[in-house]
DNA sequence: CCAAATCGTTCGTTATATCGAACGCTGGTT
DNA sequence: AACCAGCGTTCGATATAACGAACGATTTGG
């Protein structure tokens, strides 16, 4: 036993540990020209301690990790994304959306969201008058589809099963197979619709 | 040597363990509706620790705090700071859906999907009358935030940048930095928002 | 040269964070 | 009512984080 690379169980769930956090806390106590028994009396962690978080052997506790920030003058958030610092902003802006009409003329789909671009999903904009009805062919394997009404009421049928949504509510349901949208209020519907692809499969 | 540019108090004396970080934690998993269950479930960490967590009765280790965060899209950041910020006021619909406020009290911002954690993307219906402001702390690494115009004209403020949207158009933008939404139109603004978390990537 | 000091690491013990199961409670259903 | 499902809490066992002391390896200076 004793010292041995111990491989995290970790969840499913992803990297739950910093794995740099160790690095950072050293940078930080060597900026500082702290030693491990100095950062020790200053932060009130024992160096032994600190010895094994910079070499992430140890998985710390919060007040740990605090105290340690505390005491090399930074936050705990600051230590945790070490310097990894990029912002730049990016922006799109929508002009000549185009759109989608059902058959029965009824419903009208505006593509809103990013179609481009890697990203794993898309997103529109969903009109319909009064008994509009949308019907769509199935999207790739593992879609999701989300809808959300903004006004009026709303009926959506997919594999035999059918739910029904008024403003407010959303719903979700799988779109790789057919799928049917149907404005069942008394007024038109307004709605937003999200398609969630599936990027990634989970790792079980 | 050892000459520290910093005169630190340095007595181990301050505020170790976050009072509060509890009543986050709580405030968060309301937010989202999620029973203790299914934030364990969601999160990895079981749920009796969530409940000692949320009454202040243990000293979480930084991967619990990590994985909570992440879980409630967040960071162990704004965990921390939690009653600080206050960013939002909870309240409650009477449809049951969550719903967070802007500090003035203008911006009404509605869960919309309880998917977000599976998915790894959530979306809101954001409502905002005259002039009113929302301002967001940043959400994790990678986030990126599409916001829809329904009605009205939103502007947008990220890192220094500000863009201007109408009714019909969208925005895309990073989230994982301070950003501020304005509505500058003459008249109450009605908004989709989606937020996109990031999927594991190589980070450049 | 050889102590003395100090560095970072390792060892044994204690404290406790975490987990899973079981518990009582409450709200909806037949 | 009685039932069931789901909530949040509590409880025992286990894993492990934290601590203090001791350890070799440097460095210091006498």
């Amino acid at each position: 036993m004793s010292s041995r690379p111990r491989t995290r169980t970790s969840d499913a769930s992803g990297p739950d540990t910093q794995a740099d956090l160790g690095k950072t806390i050293q940078r930080l106590r060597k900026a500082y020209n702290l030693s491990l028994g100095e950062l020790s009396e200053q932060s009130g962690v024992a160096k032994s301690i600190i010895s094994q978080i910079e070499r992430n052997e140890t998985n710390p506790t919060l007040s740990t990790v605090m105290r340690l920030s505390r005491a090399l003058d930074t936050t705990v958030d600051e230590v945790l994304r070490g310097e990894q610092q990029s912002l730049f902003i990016e922006h799109q802006t929508k002009s000549g959306i185009p759109m989608l009409e059902s058959q029965d003329g009824k419903c009208k789909l505006a593509i809103v969201g990013p179609l481009n671009l890697v990203d794993s999903f898309q997103w529109y904009d969903f009109h319909a008058q009064e008994k509009g009805v949308l019907e769509s062919s199935p999207h790739p394997q593992g879609t999701v589809e989300h809808l959300y009404v903004v006004t009026g009421k709303l009926e959506v049928t997919t594999s035999g099963e059918t739910k029904l949504a008024s403003a407010g509510e959303a719903l979700r349901y799988r779109a790789d197979v057919p799928h049917k949208i149907v404005n069942v209020g008394t007024t038109a519907a307004h709605a937003v619709m999200v398609l969630a692809l599936k990027q990634f499969g989970t790792p079980s």
